[in-house]
DNA sequence: CAAATTTATATCGTTCACGATGCAAAAGTA
DNA sequence: TACTTTTGCATCGTGAACGATATAAATTTG
């Protein structure tokens, strides 16, 4: 049993990964629809929260790095759903804002994840069991904010 | 409240997400003694368990395409972590076997999961509450293979 | 057995994710 | 005020992830 732990059975990252992954891809044809991708409908939660916001704030809510926001948002400008202008008190800023285009989609997404819940709920029975370990998540990812690494 | 469900707060995939991308945030630091990313870890676990598996295996059992796996084998490959042969009965398989360093690198990766453990309860306090989530993420998974898009 | 279909893997293009690095503007300091 | 440091964002390179497509070998069918 010397390299039990390094069974894949017994890995909770691997099921976070693989959780993840499968998410992900049951919103796939919902998002479809809308022409957007997953990371792209995060970026179009935090702007319907509030628009008009740095790309430095919307990187921080998401636990992205902005190198990884800013050619999301570039593909999105291309796409027409916001637009980035410079900041004025402080120039180097880039205050990304929605469009029209990106403020109507708030509409066509509303029941997205009631559609998503549904579904779960049809296929395992269950959800509850899920929501449940929203807490346990949130305090997990708390957590690991702190690692050496994600620091 | 009409939008109340398109809240970054409500949503347990985004937990899932960010979970995920932090905790493989947190093996940074191991893999890179090894010289490996944690997906090229998942594939290392996979065949200390059983080697010499064809392509389509490993891919099954870490829920990814073989259009994912093959370019990941291929890097392994060239790190010289396994070896890549033409299958004897069925010769469109690829049978995947570790070379000597991917076996010697078992010896190396054994404290890992510990090390990862340590880690998380000196920083949360907690380990029982995050394992407790893996049945409930197992069955999440089970049900989230059955998605449309995941069949 | 020959033709059609399926299967196993590979290739290509696009989008993330992120380390490393660059650059200009802002903030702090001498 | 001149100089240094920090901050906000962008660019580049690499490694996933996956849809679409290709190709050859196996399997099924007629």
């Amino acid at each position: 049993m010397e390299y039990e732990q390094l069974k894949l059975d017994n890995q909770l990252c691997f099921r976070l990964y693989t959780a993840a992954r499968l998410t992900m891809g049951a919103y796939h044809p919902y998002l479809d629809l809308l022409g957007i991708t997953y990371p792209q409908y995060l970026v179009l939660l935090v702007l319907w929260e509030q628009d008009k916001q740095p790309v430095n704030d919307i990187a921080h809510k998401l636990f992205l790095e902005t190198n990884t926001v800013t050619p999301l948002l570039q593909r999105m400008e291309k796409a027409g759903l916001v637009k980035r202008t410079k900041g004025k008190e402080d120039t180097r800023q880039r205050i990304v804002s929605l469009t029209k285009k990106g403020i109507e989609m708030r509409e066509q997404a509303k029941h997205i994840p009631d559609c998503l819940s549904d579904e779960i709920i049809q296929i395992t029975g269950e959800e509850e069991e899920f929501v449940r370990m929203i807490p346990s998540l949130d305090k997990l990812i708390e957590g690991l904010k702190h690692t050496t690494h994600n620091k």
